[in-house]
DNA sequence: GCAAGGTC
């Protein structure tokens, strides 16, 4: 009797192998591929495990105009990154044919089921299919996988119908109208451009062309702030904070003149903090670029090959909990093998109890440091992997305690107020050292007493626009909109940068990236908005739930598919035109002094990039460019000319070589001033925008501004 | 050349 095992992922399999028997026998196939084997009352079970998808779709003639009919083949073959699926799907094939009895063990979820169902039919043989029964387990702990060996359940052929059918609609929609957009610019301006359509980068893109839109209509509407200098430097605000009237921001500077503050309350109170939640994918992204300015996908491959060198459980999960079962005890022991991190866990209380998030994922707890010191870590790596062990640690502490000094004060009776604050009790902030601590001091002031009035500002402000998304900030609002999943968010709003719909740290969409939204709009609206989504999930419920056949989802959207086409088509000169027009516009960097625009161009002859006049062949001013070089929105100093950069590491210098102008990017930077938040210089520091100012205290401090701010804030 | 989804 042979029975053979197929998991989802090589951790998984590892866990399912050792949690049926004690016995279980790791081994290798081809050096790499690690599978189980069990032999037990004359029974051998061979456990073998995908890395993921090893079948993707692809046409069955790639020449075709329009992709209908497809084929499910090895992912190593359309994908030439993904070679290390070759020898899984080889292993598969090699101990997984012939075997008496298939289980299907990999996640619970629509996704898993296919991963499975494809891994049996296309690598063990389709008769594998005869003779499966499926595992459903919700967590690898040893109690679930032994209750769901025991207690098999068919397979679901209507939840393998549904994950087929989600990836033939997304290729239906998404390549399919990438296409199309594509094929218009060229019939229109015999160009090439790489544009792309998806029912998840779309509405994605939508989310950032509508924040661009509010940000450009917005009108600031100015306001007066009014502030009074007391005695001892104390700056006390007028209570009603932004003053839109000016005849009444006037009227109380007026009245203010001259008078003396008197203390009408002082009111102290403590607030708790509680520790900070233990990590998900989303969280670990988000600190790490608000801690260390990496981009979410970089943050995702570091903690992916933490992972893979054992030092970190599991990144791609949504859980915010740390169970029980994970040993907390022994990740400590081991840790402490560390002396920087021995100082912190020597500190924990007896009684290990995390402070856990809300979120849940049946397949994988949060991530956690596994104990195993690394020995060899890059910069960036040892920076992921500190900030997990020290979020890690800190969960366990107690709360901290801040302390709030609210002071109200009343000037020729007009209320003005000051705070202060200061963490009278450390708790988790001491092990998590990535969080300002406040430490002001707390003047000595109460009820009744008089505040000499050294001057009384007003200042003229304007309402802001609202902010920008960045990478961290929008994966987070796709988090919340449930569009795409943590694995593929990231790679998501990279491939918006990379087509260039959209630019900067602070994401400010192109002219291409509104053109396409726009055009998507008119000729395909659901694509541009979560209602792709939505539908697609109700087919997927409905074919799951036996209430309609895969092949008519397929067919409704093909049809759908078509005629979403045939307009796009039908007005494609227009189409194409706008797009490359909206893409030339992007790639404007200044002014010629003939007045044309100076515009990124490619030469395919020398295949390279350079800066060319829009007014070629009247005029011929180019500047070639160092490779991967980024123009930069920074002008020159000298000429006025965009500054670019380009080399490792970073330089700056002018566009023109002639003009010769170098940045300081490499010197020290400048020191212009102390931190108004913690004393220590403020430096002026080199961003994709130019200057800014920056606490040298970075990241404990977060204080930054403009060079323009500078002096406001330091006064 | 094009999507979105899983994972080393």
């Amino acid at each position: 009797m042979h029975e053979v095992i197929i998991c989802e992922k090589p951790k998984s399999s590892e866990k399912i192998a050792k949690a049926i028997s004690s016995k279980a026998v790791k081994k290798k196939y081809n050096k790499k591929v690690v599978y189980w084997e069990i032999e037990e009352n004359g029974k051998k079970t061979t456990v073998l495990s995908a890395v993921g998808h090893l079948y993707s779709l692809t046409p069955k003639n790639s020449k075709e105009k329009v992709f209908f009919d497809l084929d499910w083949v090895p992912l190593y073959e359309t994908d030439k990154t993904k070679k290390y699926v070759k020898d899984y799907v080889f292993a598969m094939k090699k101990f997984g044919k012939g075997a008496d009895k298939f289980i299907h063990a990999c996640d619970y979820d629509i996704e898993g089921t296919l991963i499975g169902f494809n891994a049996l039919k296309y690598a063990c043989g389709n008769e594998s299919l005869a003779n499966v029964s499926r595992m459903k387990f919700s967590t690898l702990t040893k109690k679930d996988i032994l209750d769901a060996y025991e207690n098999m359940i068919e397979l679901d052929n209507y939840q393998v119908d549904s994950g087929i059918a989600r990836h033939i609609l997304d290729f239906f929609f998404g390549v399919n109208i990438s296409k199309y957009l594509m094929k218009s610019v060229r019939t229109a301006k015999n160009r090439f451009l790489k544009l792309s359509a998806g029912r998840v980068q779309t509405p994605s893109l939508t989310i950032l062309v509508d924040r661009e839109k509010e940000i450009k209509k917005f009108v600031p509407e100015p306001y007066w702030m009014i502030k009074a200098i007391l005695e001892g430097d104390i700056v006390a605000d007028h209570v009603k904070g932004k003053i839109f009237d000016q005849k009444i921001a006037e009227k109380i500077f007026e009245d203010c003149q001259g008078k003396d503050a008197v203390v009408s309350k002082v009111k102290i109170t403590e607030k708790i903090r509680t520790p900070p939640v233990p990590f998900n994918l989303g969280g670990l992204q988000s600190e790490a670029y608000g801690v260390f300015g990496f981009s979410p996908k970089r943050t995702q491959m570091i903690a992916q090959s933490l992972y893979t060198e054992g030092y970190a459980s599991y990144p791609r999960t949504s859980s915010q909990k740390l169970p029980e079962s994970l040993e907390f005890k022994k990740i400590f022991k081991q840790l402490s093998n560390n002396e920087v991190f021995k100082k912190h866990i020597d500190k924990l209380p007896t009684k290990l109890k995390p402070n856990e998030g809300k979120k849940e994922d049946a397949a994988h707890p949060a991530i956690h440091p596994t104990g195993i010191l690394p020995s060899k870590l890059s910069d960036e790596e040892s920076k992921i992997y500190n900030l997990i062990v020290y979020r890690f640690i800190s969960t366990f502490f107690d709360d901290s305690k801040l302390q709030t000094m609210r002071c109200d004060v009343k000037i020729a009776d007009e209320g003005f107020l000051f705070k202060r604050k200061r963490v009278s009790h450390m708790g988790w902030l001491e092990h998590y050292p990535y969080r300002k601590i406040e430490e002001e001091e707390f003047p000595e002031v109460n009820k009744g007493d008089t505040l000499k009035s050294k001057k009384i500002t007003s200042e003229k402000k304007k309402t802001k626009p609202p902010a920008r998304y960045n990478e961290a900030s929008l994966v987070k609002e796709l988090e919340k909109r449930e569009l795409g999943t943590k694995a593929t968010r990231a790679d998501i709003i990279a491939k918006l940068y990379d087509r260039k719909y959209i630019a900067g740290k602070k994401i400010e969409v192109n002219q291409l990236g509104v053109n396409i939204i726009e055009t998507l709009r008119e000729y395909c609206r659901d694509i541009t908005s979560e209602e792709l989504t939505r539908n697609f999930e109700k087919d997927l419920d409905k074919i799951m739930a036996d209430k309609i056949t895969k092949n008519k989802v397929i067919e409704s959207a093909k049809s759908e598919v078509l005629s979403i086409l045939k307009d796009i088509e039908k007005n494609e000169s227009k189409i194409g035109e706008g797009l490359y027009d909206a893409y030339q516009e992007s790639r404007i960097v200044g002014k010629c002094d003939c007045g044309g625009d100076l515009t990124i161009k490619y030469s395919p002859k020398n295949k390279s990039h350079f800066v060319g006049c829009s007014k070629y062949p009247d005029c011929n001013v180019t500047y070639s460019l160092p490779k991967k070089a980024n123009v930069l929105k920074t002008k020159c100093e000298t000429c006025g000319l965009p500054m670019i950069s380009f080399g490792k590491p970073p330089q700056r210098a002018c566009l023109d070589p002639k003009c010769g102008k170098q940045d300081v990017v490499n010197k020290a930077p400048e020191i212009v001033g102390k931190c108004p938040e913690c004393g220590k210089n403020l430096l002026k520091r080199s961003g994709r925008y130019g200057f800014f100012v920056g606490c040298e205290g970075f990241p404990k401090c977060r204080f930054t501004c403009s060079v323009d701010e500078l002096k406001d804030k330091i006064e």
